[in-house]
DNA sequence: AACTCGTGGTT
DNA sequence: TAACCAAGAGT
């Protein structure tokens, strides 16, 4: 049964793969560049930014040798920033404890900064071809409807009963292209919404397709709750603009213009043209202001307005003074992105 | 253990 | 259309 699992699995892996950019190579540097894009990314998303980070930082040593900005710029619109500062880090790490080879035991990999146990398996399965298990959210899902078990899989002792499932699994042959599989099979076939049940090469002995409870699994303990927040970029004239690199909570390492927050709805609409604001030990007159933009993380609504104002940060060591046309040498949020990006053109014309 | 960290596609 | 959630990890 073990057996006809696994052969069955790599037989339909290998006539259904997708051909993606990371499955051509066996460096280490790049199947661990790869397996940070694609935490919590669409695989599709993930391949024009796999390929244009590889080109810009094609080795370990090119990216110790980067600036975190930078970087970070390549990062610019992937979200979870952490991802690209720890990568930063650890290409450090790499270069003066490892002399930049990378390291091929587990103990070393999962000490990383960035590297947990899902990467590291990657890492040591697909690069070093050795027999480590990879659980990732597809596979928490295959395994779930496939055993129907009734575990929670973002608890660590419904982890550890996920990843002892994979260890059974998991083929001596050849436990990359098995890894390979069960995370494509998971991607392809048994998705969240519409797997495709009826054409699935495992549908006979699928416990939850043969008591119709497939959409019941696989279970979760913790739902996200989210916060509303409301605020302020401002923003000098229309001519420069002030960036800072933040230093903590969301989009720590990329660069925002002052924030001042809001405590209600009421409070941001009742921000408009001619209302002073105190900011930065400065009173500032608000010249104007943008439409409110409705930005969604994971964990927070944000209601974000934008203000011209007469706010000069000339002086101010932490601000950055930047021409519009600049913006883009900083690494900033998506929303600031767009905004400026749209202001830019609209003065082009 | 529960919470935090982005963005955009999909339903 | 609001909710879900994607090749997770750090704290």
């Amino acid at each position: 049964m073990i057996q006809s699992f696994s052969h069955k699995l790599i037989s339909w892996y290998k006539s259904n793969k997708r051909d993606l950019p990371w499955r051509n190579t066996d460096d280490p540097y790049k199947i661990w560049i790869s397996e940070i894009i694609l935490q919590q990314t669409r695989v599709k998303f993930a391949i024009d930014y796999y390929n244009k980070f590889i080109e810009k930082f094609p080795t370990i040593e090119s990216l110790s040798e980067a600036k975190e900005d930078d970087v970070l710029n390549s990062w610019q619109g992937l979200g979870y920033y952490s991802r690209a500062r720890n990568i930063h880090h650890t290409s450090k790490i790499l270069k003066e404890k490892y002399s930049s080879v990378f390291p091929n035991k587990y103990d070393e990999i999962i000490s990383l900064k960035g590297i947990g146990r899902y990467t590291t398996g990657a890492i040591l399965s697909f690069a070093f071809k050795k027999k480590i298990p990879v659980v990732d959210g597809n596979v928490f899902r295959l395994f779930s409807r496939l055993f129907f078990i009734d575990k929670f899989i973002d608890t660590a002792s419904g982890q550890n009963y996920f990843y002892n499932v994979a260890e059974d699994l998991i083929c001596e042959k050849n436990p990359d292209l098995f890894n390979q599989a069960i995370i494509e099979y998971g991607a392809m076939v048994c998705k969240p919404k519409n797997p495709t049940c009826t054409t699935c090469v495992f549908n006979h002995q699928c416990e939850a397709y043969k008591k119709n409870k497939v959409f019941e699994l696989p279970l979760k303990k913790n739902s996200v709750r989210t916060t509303d927040r409301f605020l302020i970029f401002i923003l000098g004239t229309k001519k420069n603009i002030f960036l800072k690199k933040k230093k903590d909570g969301i989009w720590k390492g990329l660069y925002t213009p002052p924030i001042h927050e809001a405590k209600s709805k009421k409070e941001l609409n009742k921000i408009k043209e001619n209302e002073e604001l105190y900011i930065l030990n400065n009173n500032v007159k608000v010249l104007k202001t943008s439409a409110v933009i409705h930005h969604k993380l994971t964990h927070q609504n944000l209601s974000i307005k934008f203000c011209y104002s007469d706010l000069d940060l000339d002086n101010q060591n932490e601000f950055v003074k930047v021409k519009l046309k600049n913006f883009d040498h900083f690494p900033v949020p998506r929303v600031i992105e767009k905004f400026l990006k749209n202001l830019y053109d609209e003065q082009k014309k």
